[in-house]
DNA sequence: AATAAAGTGTTGCAATTGCAACATTTATAA
DNA sequence: TTATAAATGTTGCAATTGCAACACTTTATT
């Protein structure tokens, strides 16, 4: 919410849910939120929780395309995610807000001057969330394993401020999110680790360089 | 412009760009924006020409993190790029108009009615973008060239609606794009082509399944 | 606590790819 | 027009990767 509603006094964020016919759901771990979501275009906000977005292609390979926490957003224009292609899985038990997009893009709420602050906060998270994409698009276009890895743990290095880092998903999904076999990426890790470039226990990865 | 402008009177148009401080520049081809932009956070919108965002890496690896023409918009914030690392490059005769971007998240302008307008224009180009980079990741996330390369005319063959693609850059911008070896690239094209998938003569691609 | 399910580690092998080196064609500029 | 640069095509070979099959460990669930 901070985030979407920064610089906006609360009796005005109710207002704006009202005028924009927001719907707040809970839901549990492991559903498919489309089962819950009728609009076309929709943005959702994670209020508290965990969710994937992930695509099942036609030759049974699933992909991560995202992996939201507390106060990020998606939707269906925002993430050029369908239904037909696509599932929202809570990972966890998940608290949203569901907006219609098609009314934020309504021209009669203009009239509203903290309406306009709303705007920009959402500019703001959206821009952030194309900075999220440049880093997965960077570490895509390495072309070694290694490379990729490497890559990786120096973008969460800087987010985080340390070189020891958490995994925010496991091997498994982290394989699905740098595109690569796990296997394969498994045997790298190994590499890394004899060579001493890694420490690695559980979730848990030391940059030693 | 039309995108950004959507809506609002040409009257309007010039007054959105003077309070923004905009400055309008024409460049020739091949030089580097760099150059010309002092801001650290900028939004340049295209008015007419064609960009490219390229990023070098230590590895003197080079990629093409977009290609922009007409009404397209590229910016530190939107595409994450900064002067260290990016080369913004012209690659025909462009102008180009340079805004700073955190003038306009600043507050003071919202008493203007036509701004929100401009606020709902440019978020609807940054979702549009958002897609963009999607579609690569799509790409990028298929493991052999081959299926990159599929992919890739997919999206284009859907976007054009036909199956018969002129490609918007060179086959070694291609495999830039795609992150591939250009040989390597160029080999597979080839087998498609064996194997009656496509016709290619220079730029135009024929899809024949 | 027992059982099931999900995640992880390992490795041989075949397929795919990057790299390098070079020939040829096309585009650009003097 | 000619020289120059850029783009494209080709191919052997070594490096990297995906795949498959399996053992083992950790995490959930009843």
């Amino acid at each position: 919410m901070d985030q979407l509603f920064a610089n906006i006094k609360p009796s005005n964020q109710g207002k704006i849910l009202k005028l924009l016919e927001a719907n707040r759901l809970t839901l549990p771990k492991n559903v498919n939120l489309f089962t819950f979501i009728l609009n076309e275009n929709f943005i959702g906000l994670i209020e508290k929780g965990n969710i994937q977005i992930i695509k099942n292609d036609y030759n049974g390979n699933k992909t991560i395309i995202e992996d939201l926490y507390d106060e990020n957003i998606f939707g269906s224009m925002i993430t050029g995610i369908s239904n037909k292609e696509h599932e929202i899985i809570t990972k966890e038990e998940t608290t949203i807000i569901l907006i219609d997009y098609d009314r934020i893009l309504d021209l009669e709420y203009q009239k509203y001057e903290y309406y306009n602050q709303f705007l920009k906060n959402l500019l703001k998270i959206i821009t952030d969330k194309i900075q999220d994409k440049n880093e997965r698009i960077e570490i895509l276009t390495k072309k070694t394993i290694r490379n990729k890895l490497l890559e990786y743990f120096e973008i969460l290095a800087k987010k985080r401020g340390t070189r020891i880092l958490y995994l925010p998903f496991s091997l498994t999904e982290l394989a699905d999110y740098l595109a690569v076999d796990r296997c394969a990426m498994s045997r790298e890790l190994k590499y890394l680790k004899e060579e001493g470039f890694i420490k690695v226990s559980t979730r848990r990865i030391t940059l030693l360089y």
